[in-house]
DNA sequence: TTTTATATACGAATACTTTCGTAGTACTAA
DNA sequence: TTAGTACTACGAAAGTATTCGTATATAAAA
C-alpha cells in the first residue's frame, strides 16, 4: 500500500478535528480552527483541498457544501507521529519519553492508575 | 529572559549531536549526520551558522576549525517540543501519550521498573 | 614553492507550508 | 428579478527550512 507522509503542523489541526466532530463542511472546521487563532477562510478550504489531494480527506461533493472526512486512521498517524518524535527527540527511547512526560506533573490519580495497570498487564503479557 | 523558539527537525539533529558529543567542529558534526542520511558539508556548515545567529549554539573561533557547543539545555528544549507535541498530536493529554508510547511495546523490563518507581514517587508527593 | 586538502562565508536556488485575493457560481431573501 | 450571502477553485504571494555552489583563505604535503 502507499506510505502515508507525516501530515504538517496545520493538517493534524484540522485531523484532529475531522476526528472529533466527525464529518464537517469547511466552515465547521473553519469555525473550530478560529476558536484557537485567527484564521481566513479561504485559507482553511485550501488547507482542506490540499489534504484532499494527498488523500489525508475523502470528501462527498453531493451538496453545494463539501462534506470532508478524515481519511487517515487516528490511531495510524498518531503512532507514526509518536515513533518519529521519539526518534528525533529521545534518541529512540520511549521510556525516557514516558519519564518526561509524567515528570510534568499534570497526571491525576486516576489517569496514574491507569498507566499502572497498563504496566501490569505488559508485565503478565511476556 | 530570552524565550528561545523552537529548533526545526535538523537543527534537533545537530542540538542532539552537539548534547552526546559535546563539542564539536562542522566536520565532525557532519560525519555524525552523514551516518543517518546524505548530507553536503557546506549544508551543515550554514545550518550551525544559523544556529549561532539563532544563539542555539555558541562557537569557538579562535583556531581556524571553528568549535560549537550547544547553548540551550537539553531539558529545556526537550520539555518544550514535548509539551507542544502532546498540545497537537494529543489534544493536552499527557496520560494518553504515554499509553501509546507504553503500547508500543519495546519497553523492556528494567524500564517499567523506572517508570513505575517514578509513578510512585509522584502519587507520595501528594 | 607549488599543489592539494580543508576551512569559513555567504548568496541564492529549491522546496515546503501557510495565507490570501479574486473570480465564478449557487442559493436565499427582499 | 435583484441584491446579498455563502460556497468552491485556484493562482500566487509570503514565510520558513534546507541545500548547494562559489569565492576565498589557511594549512599541510609534495
Amino acid at each position: 500500500m502507499d506510505i502515508k507522509q507525516k501530515p504538517t503542523e496545520t493538517e493534524l489541526e484540522i485531523l484532529q478535528i475531522l476526528w472529533q466532530k466527525g464529518p464537517s463542511s469547511v466552515r465547521e472546521v473553519n469555525d473550530a480552527m478560529s476558536q484557537e487563532k485567527e484564521i481566513g477562510y479561504t485559507t482553511t478550504l485550501k488547507l482542506m483541498q490540499i489534504m484532499n489531494e494527498k488523500e489525508l480527506t475523502h470528501r462527498d461533493t453531493a451538496s453545494r457544501t463539501h462534506i470532508y472526512t478524515a481519511n487517515v486512521e487516528e490511531e495510524k498517524i498518531k503512532s507514526g507521529l509518536l515513533k518519529n518524535f521519539i526518534n528525533s527527540a529521545y534518541r529512540g527511547s520511549a521510556s525516557s519519553l514516558v519519564m518526561q512526560a509524567l515528570g510534568q506533573g499534570k497526571t491525576s490519580a486516576d489517569e496514574l492508575d491507569q498507566i499502572k495497570s497498563l504496566i501490569a498487564d505488559i508485565e503478565n503479557r511476556k
